[in-house]
DNA sequence: CTCAATATCTGAGGATTGCTCGGCTTTCTC
DNA sequence: GAGAAAGCCGAGCAATCCTCAGATATTGAG
């Protein structure tokens, strides 16, 4: 009795099978090209299962809500940036920590050009998480900071908890802003030079 | 013929009566209190009217769609920081400007203090609009940090188009990521502290 | 005060959309 | 190749946004 008022819920998890790991590759991929062709307006899930070639039924194997494919596709991007990101700081000089924070910050800032539609909707997608889901948030970089720190200690007046928490949030603040924004600055070197002097004026205090 | 294909819509704007101010006004209260008291999934526009005490079709009068109530929240909270925030830079000492930088971020942070159900919902609402509508960015405050700066000529590295975009949206990045992840260093002093040395730093150079 | 013009309010219901569930098909395992 | 497990299907329910045709309230000129 009672035999699959769990299981059914739970079921909606990873896939197991190659066949279905491209299903859940070929949903995503449907939602983005909605996005990014038709807006956000145009992304229903009937629309998605659609485009994607799939019964709605199938969609909600996978993903509990439509909520949960646009964090899907939050978190794979988040995932690719910090990969980028973890590659630069492994090649850091303490010596000289500023090039390391130019290379850091055209990464971040190379990770948001192009598919324009697609990533104001993962923005919005992720902030709605935030409260509920640690990874959401700029937090997740936090080691990177950390490790950045302790590095270069003596250069640096150290950030604490809360400078910390308030670099890795204004960063990503003024990235995303631009974003939803579309700002044309995004594009310009000058862009990534206040970003540079952001990050660099908080390091070293404000003094 | 035709009589009114366009007046429908044109209605949907100021009220023009003291009765029908009251109702907006009315139907913005309700929207507050079930957003605090039950959530964001609770605000849809039946509960809204039915709270307010008023049929669905006045609130429709008013608010072209749902979003648009978020939208007179959100409109009416920057006003209202806005002008303490002019308050502040009212007093500048171009001498020395910290004190008023203290200030501002105080006065600011004081503006996200209580209310966190309604708040979320209202930063959430300003994002969305952003592309669309110029004073839904941080930028309405521009004119503030332009004025600082000149005032302040000589002790500053100037920011430039680019420097001050960043500048902005870092700081409403940082109070608004505090407030959406309901963080507990929003009321602590460290916090205020990240912020000014964040703006400071920033003006300074990073040099 | 009267009454017509104007402003405001009403609420049933059309159109859409998120999501469920019972059952069918494909793939895996032994 | 047979049974089990994984994957897929899609009609349709419930919830939601929003419209529209007309009722009610207010105003102000005469």
């Amino acid at each position: 009795m009672a035999k699959q008022s769990k299981p059914l819920i739970a079921l909606r998890k990873e896939p197991v099978q190659a066949r279905s790991q491209d299903t859940v590759d070929t949903i995503l991929e449907a939602s983005a090209q909605i996005l990014q062709k038709e807006g956000e307006a145009a992304l229903t899930t009937n629309r998605i299962a659609a485009h994607a070639g799939f019964s709605i039924g199938t969609l909600y194997q996978y993903f509990p809500n439509r909520e949960a494919i646009l964090s899907a596709m939050a978190t794979r991007e988040q995932a690719h940036i910090l990969k980028k990101l973890e590659a630069v700081f492994a090649t850091l000089d303490p010596t000289d920590p500023e090039p390391t924070v130019r290379e850091a910050v055209a990464a971040l800032l190379g990770a948001f050009r192009g598919r324009h539609g697609v990533r104001r909707a993962i923005i919005l997608g992720v902030m709605r998480r935030m409260p509920d889901d640690p990874r959401a948030s700029a937090g997740v970089a936090e080691p990177l900071l950390t490790a950045l720190e302790s590095r270069c200690a003596g250069h640096f007046v150290p950030l604490g908890e809360a400078g910390r928490f308030v670099l890795l949030r204004a960063i990503a603040g003024a990235v995303r802003a631009a974003a939803i924004e579309r700002s044309p600055l995004l594009g310009k070197p000058a862009f990534e030079d206040a970003l540079v002097r952001l990050v660099m004026g908080m390091l070293l205090g404000g003094r």
